[in-house]
RNA sequence: CGCGGGAUGGAGCAGCUUGGUAGCUCGUUGGGCUCAUAACCCGAAGGUCGUAGGUUCAAAUCCUACUCCCGCAA
């Protein structure tokens, strides 16, 4: 495997264990990553994780800004292989049909299910009781090509977006190293996926960052704790804008408007919902830091606050 | 030069408009009450008010520059 050329092509942070381990174990000759954007307040040019990675280990780095049309100096360095993860752009059929051992995505879910660029937080937000890491060759749709192999996770009931993206990152090395050595033997399996299985997991939009009190319960725990630690659940309070970071389902209910507070005290703040309520532990006031509600109700009067709606 | 908020004992905040003894809610710690307690009562420690200048008899407060943190927008 040593001798294996590879360009590995991938963007975010949860791709950075991959590259560390193909450029222990194989003969990465490329890096393709997103070019570089001009990021927060200040506009600063942040280079990607994976860019990062590639540079300090003296790798070429390639930022296309369409890979579509952009593909003359990937092909011309010959990959044996080609390995994309958390990539962000559809790679060309012209691309996929050059390298020896093919091309190939580590997706972040079960394939069929969840296809898209936000697999994790999706995995969370709609409910799914278990995820994965898919191995798959790439074809020319959104995460449709055939299956090579999988590892499953169960998603736990305290799962956050962050420790799901956690446990995948981590599977994902080695069934990604497994998978390597069966297609360099040739033992690896191959099978298409089945369409009437497919779901979908889009970026997550402004509007599903938007919490909804009136939904049930779980959706909303489920909301919150999706979007946790990245980019955060919030609602609106007095025209201001409050990220909520965890919480807790109660199993009290209440005849009341969705979203009013309707109690407070040094250990949770508590919302109404559709079919109960919501024990609001985490949430971040605009311009403050994220804090325990411990925190938040020691500088507050309390008063003021209860019988405040979440719009 | 995208828009805006912020920095005050260990934590979260008030005080700044209108300069004049450092305040609140917690935490920590000592004691008390109690069968007992994360509850209650009494006491104590702990702060060069982000940094550097300036104005002033006097600056947390007014002025200038800078650093760091955060929300929005991209």
């Amino acid at each position: 495997m040593k001798d294996l050329k590879v360009i590995f092509m991938g963007t975010p942070e949860f791709c950075v264990p991959i590259l560390e381990s193909l450029i222990n174990n194989c003969n990465v000759i490329a890096v393709v990553t997103q070019p570089d954007k001009q990021v927060g307040r200040k506009k600063e040019i942040i280079f990607s994780p994976i860019k990062k990675l590639a540079i300090k280990n003296n790798i070429k780095v390639l930022q296309p800004i369409k890979i579509r049309e952009d593909y003359e100096d990937v092909i011309s360095l010959n990959p044996d292989i080609i390995i994309t993860c958390a990539y962000g752009q559809i790679i060309p059929e012209i691309i996929l049909n050059k390298p020896k051992y093919g091309c190939i995505n580590v997706h972040a879910s079960l394939l069929p299910k969840l296809r898209g660029g936000a697999p994790i937080h999706k995995a969370i937000m709609y409910g799914y009781d278990k995820t994965g890491i898919t191995i798959m060759y790439m074809d020319k749709g959104m995460d449709t090509g055939d299956m090579i192999s999988k590892e499953e996770v169960v998603i736990e009931n305290n799962d956050t977006a962050q420790s799901l993206h956690d446990k995948l990152q981590k599977i994902a090395v080695s069934l990604l190293l497994k998978t390597l050595q069966d297609i360099i033997n040739g033992t690896n399996k191959r099978e298409k996926q089945n369409e009437d299985e497919a779901t979908y997991a889009y970026n997550v939009s402004r509007q599903e960052e938007h919490i909804s009190f009136n939904k049930s319960s779980k959706e909303v725990y489920n909301q919150i704790r999706s979007l946790n630690s990245w980019p955060g659940a919030y609602a609106i309070l007095d025209d201001k804008n409050v990220k909520i970071w965890s919480s807790l389902i109660s199993d009290k209910k209440y005849d009341d408007v969705c979203g009013k507070i309707v109690n407070l005290d040094k250990n949770k703040m508590e919302v109404v919902t559709k079919d109960g309520s919501i024990l609001i532990t985490q949430l971040q006031m605009p311009g403050k830091r994220i804090m325990d509600i411990k925190d938040f109700v020691n500088g507050v009067k309390k008063e003021d606050y209860i019988g405040k709606i979440f719009k």
